[in-house]
DNA sequence: TGTACATCAGTGAACGCGCGTTCACTGATGTAC
DNA sequence: TGTACATCAGTGAACGCGCGTTCACTGATGTAC
């Protein structure tokens, strides 16, 4: 919650204003979001945050490379910056899907249908937290594990909302949750470097997996009111 | 100069050995161990395989940096050999820990309990199969992904042994194993930035989360049995 | 309205650094005769 | 036995490169009066 003046919003008077009608000679005002962009392309599957330079986002946003500094301390906070960024879209993708749910479609299998869609696309931001929260600064990781953290929350609510509806008893659901999240972005990660066939392979793998995990707390749940 | 101290000079004793030509007919001042045990020295919390680079590797090592290339090709080739020898090295130590397993001590638990020590001691093969899997080229990825196949296939035979001693079912014990590994893996990466006394409470989490797994398969071999 | 000024995102040039890699060379050791 | 030669892990020096960072500067824009 940074309160750098982001974008200049200065100028939503509703029309197309020309604000830079006079910098012929000059560059084209560049905002954070722009640089964040520039990273964004520089990724891919054989690229990850950490290994970008400096100099290669500021020449992908077309600017100078001291310019950068007018909008980010170094390399780390436009990291983090993209992590959140990454986060946020993800946890509203995969919310939507959840969203979509229904008694035939659970919830687990619906996220993680959405989660492949997304590894499969040509999405980029999933790349980054499946890859980058083992390398980096610490700043770094913290950032990682906070959206981890958020996607497990979201999941926990959503475990507790299904046994409730379909009266199934529900054993550790922060972990349960847990689980399915760390086993999820673990074989995801893994998945990414397969081609495209192996992929539902594995998808496949993950929902048989997840649902082990699933039976399993319910057991554990029954045999805890048993053993009350 | 520095003079080295260099061990391991297995043919000064004065007795001809032609076949040692082949490997090292001459009194070897640096081998590719040496180079290896460099690298192990320089990686930490904070540094991956991927971070290290060639020259520092030689002055860690005491030789120039162009000596690097009598023994790898670069340093992809020997961060494969470092996994290798990290996988075939945990490996041992796991599967020493299976084997001091008891009725009252099973598998699952002894073979985390055996991982975390390797975590909270200064044991440095754990971070290079922890960490280095998402980064790095393709080589190199595929080089951790086969150890972690090799710890799935030991951890999914000792399943079954299990299973049969004890008398319950198992379903999909590959994708048991899988998943297990997997999830151990991921939850001890994250461990890895955590102070100790966290961690003693990620490996309570961690014992939970493969409880709901095992209890998940069983439970869903006897309806398997049933069905059929 | 015009003028003066402050602000600040942009700039080119330069720096020192560590990097991977190359080259021709050295000298200890083993082999052939 | 000695001599000549081959082998090869080591070496110092040098290269060109991309990097992060610094500096003084530019000029468009908004604001005060």
């Amino acid at each position: 919650m940074q309160d750098h003046a982001k974008p200049l919003d200065s100028e939503s008077n509703g029309e197309q204003n020309p604000p830079q009608r006079a910098h012929q000679g000059r560059k084209a005002v560049i905002t954070r979001d722009d640089l964040i962009d520039a990273a964004l392309k520089l990724i891919g599957p054989h690229r990850s945050i950490s290994t970008l330079s400096l100099r290669e986002v500021a020449r992908e946003a077309g600017i100078a490379p001291n310019s950068f500094y007018r909008h980010f301390r170094d390399m780390d906070e436009l990291a983090i910056a993209l992590i959140d960024r990454a986060g946020r879209s993800l946890r509203k993708i995969i919310g939507e899907a959840r969203n979509r749910a229904s008694p035939e479609r659970s919830v687990v299998r619906s996220s993680v249908e959405a989660f492949m869609e997304q590894l499969n696309g040509d999405e980029r931001y999933l790349h980054i937290l499946l890859r980058e929260g083992t390398v980096g600064s610490d700043a770094f990781k913290q950032a990682v594990e906070r959206e981890l953290n958020f996607f497990e929350e979201e999941l926990r609510v959503d475990l507790i909302r299904l046994a409730e509806t379909n009266n199934t008893g529900i054993y550790e659901p922060a972990l349960v949750a847990k689980a399915i999240t760390r086993l999820v972005f673990a074989m995801g990660a893994t998945a990414m470097d397969l081609p495209l066939e192996k992929r539902a392979e594995i998808q496949e793998q993950m929902t048989t997996m997840l649902r082990m995990i699933v039976v399993g707390t319910q057991t554990m749940a029954q045999s805890d009111t048993i053993r009350l």
